[in-house]
DNA sequence: TGAATAGTGTCTATAAGACAATATCCC
DNA sequence: GGGATATTGTCTTATAGACACTATTCA
């Protein structure tokens, strides 16, 4: 899912060390002070109409009752972040097997009126018309459209709306992390190949470039984007038409992981 | 320190929910399930000689007890994660008052042997001076070379050496954060303003291309650095010059913020 | 045939790399 | 003066944007 997994830590071979770190161990008691919760909230992402849009659950207990947040929950004491970031898509939004990273973490002291939470907030990216079609074990969810009133690239103040363009409250400071989400899609849209992620395995050159619009938030230039993602090897025509468009059909494109190694 | 910071919650004015929210908060224990410890790990990194370093300190008691570590500490309750890291860079490695961000966070379940640890990572930017000059309140430190062996940028495997090139032992899953540092800096050098932070306010332009150099692993051309760098107008000329140097003396400069509001 | 978009070719502006020439310091 | 680096200017090359033109589909 991430770059990031644990290796195992050699251990040097020093016997009277081995055994005064077992003791050591033993008698060390991991309640003796308090710990904070610690949840993983995890925004899925797409785009339609030129925007970006996310899966927005309604919360229907306390605090933040009613509002609308991210698929969140608490992480597990055998469970890794990203371990649970997925269950939390899987159980939270119906959505499993999809590119999933993290982005944040959020640990203000307030940030939470129940008690201190610290939020490992992930991102997850998916086609749209799978994202339609998420549907969770219970609860209401919505896509709601991301909208960043224009800040520079920084990507500020964020709001969710509904279909009707009516603005969705959102809870705790999950209008943050949404707001990180669209920087972060933006900053890596050049040079990782996440466009991809939110499109269907075969696509057109226009789609993907749509895509990109809609996550940079502007126009793209149509001649040099398409040249640029030609020459980098990224793609690959597969032969394929698109169909059932009253156009000229373009031909259908496939992402290609160009050397085999490369970033999630 | 970071951009994100809590935004106070608007509350719906709603007297019903309003009462049902506060009953729920008081009958809240946190205390129901086990938590996981949180601690934060502060890298910090300075260039020199053409390569990243940075400050390790040696771990005096178990686990992992004689290894070098990150500066960590666990996250007080009543503390955001932005303050524990500038706490434990201040108390842990003598360090207050520089460029401190967060890097992501470590999750795995048996990344430390006592009970399950998660640790936010953080990276700190400080010029070379500084850093040798740095003592913690106690505790050995030292700053070693960051070796990473070249895996396109990837920012692999990584090697802390001493002095003498000799490979320190590091603790935990700390080579992976640093290797994960080293990854996140040369992705970011090229748009944000971070080579400043590895220098004094006052530095020439051959410092600035190397402390990139030393940041990238590769040499750049030293007459396109210079236009972007100039054309770019994040620096200014002082009319000062350099001092004490066998050669022609350049000009020294200094960092300006191009327009006010630029992402830390 | 007309509307709409796909796809190609060419020209230009801009940025990056290469290289040469001159300037300025210390020894 | 000699050695070293700073600084400026010019030429070449790669890339991005602009624009024109042809191609292909459906209505």
């Amino acid at each position: 899912m991430t770059q990031r997994t644990a290796k195992p830590i050699p251990q040097k071979p020093d016997a009277r060390d081995d055994a005064d770190e077992r003791a050591f161990l033993a008698a060390y008691d991991a309640a003796e002070f308090p710990h904070p919760s610690v949840t993983v909230d995890v925004a899925p992402i797409t785009t339609a109409d030129g925007a970006l849009h996310a899966l927005l659950v309604r919360r229907t207990e306390h605090p933040a009752k009613g509002r609308w947040a991210l698929a969140g929950g608490f992480v597990g004491m055998k469970e890794s972040l990203d371990d649970a970031a997925e269950r939390v898509l899987a159980t939270k939004a119906g959505l499993s097997g999809i590119f999933l990273e993290q982005l944040y973490t959020f640990g203000d002291v307030n940030r939470d009126p129940r008690t201190r939470v610290i939020s490992v907030a992930y991102y997850a990216l998916v086609d749209h018309a799978r994202l339609r079609r998420a549907q969770p074990e219970k609860g209401e969810v919505v896509v709601a459209r991301i909208d960043v009133p224009w800040e520079g690239e920084a990507g500020g103040r964020v709001l969710a709306l509904d279909a009707d363009g009516c603005e969705l409250p959102l809870a705790f400071d999950h209008a943050d992390v949404l707001g990180l989400v669209v920087k972060r899609l933006r900053g890596k849209l050049d040079y990782a190949p996440i466009g991809f992620q939110l499109l269907p395995r075969r696509f057109t050159l226009r789609q993907l470039q749509e895509v990109h619009e809609a996550v940079l938030g502007r126009d793209v230039n149509k001649d040099s984007f398409r040249r640029s993602v030609l020459a980098r090897g990224l793609v690959a025509a597969t032969g394929e038409m698109e169909k059932d468009v009253p156009y000229r059909p373009a031909e259908l494109y496939r992402y290609v992981n160009p050397d085999r190694a490369r970033e999630s």
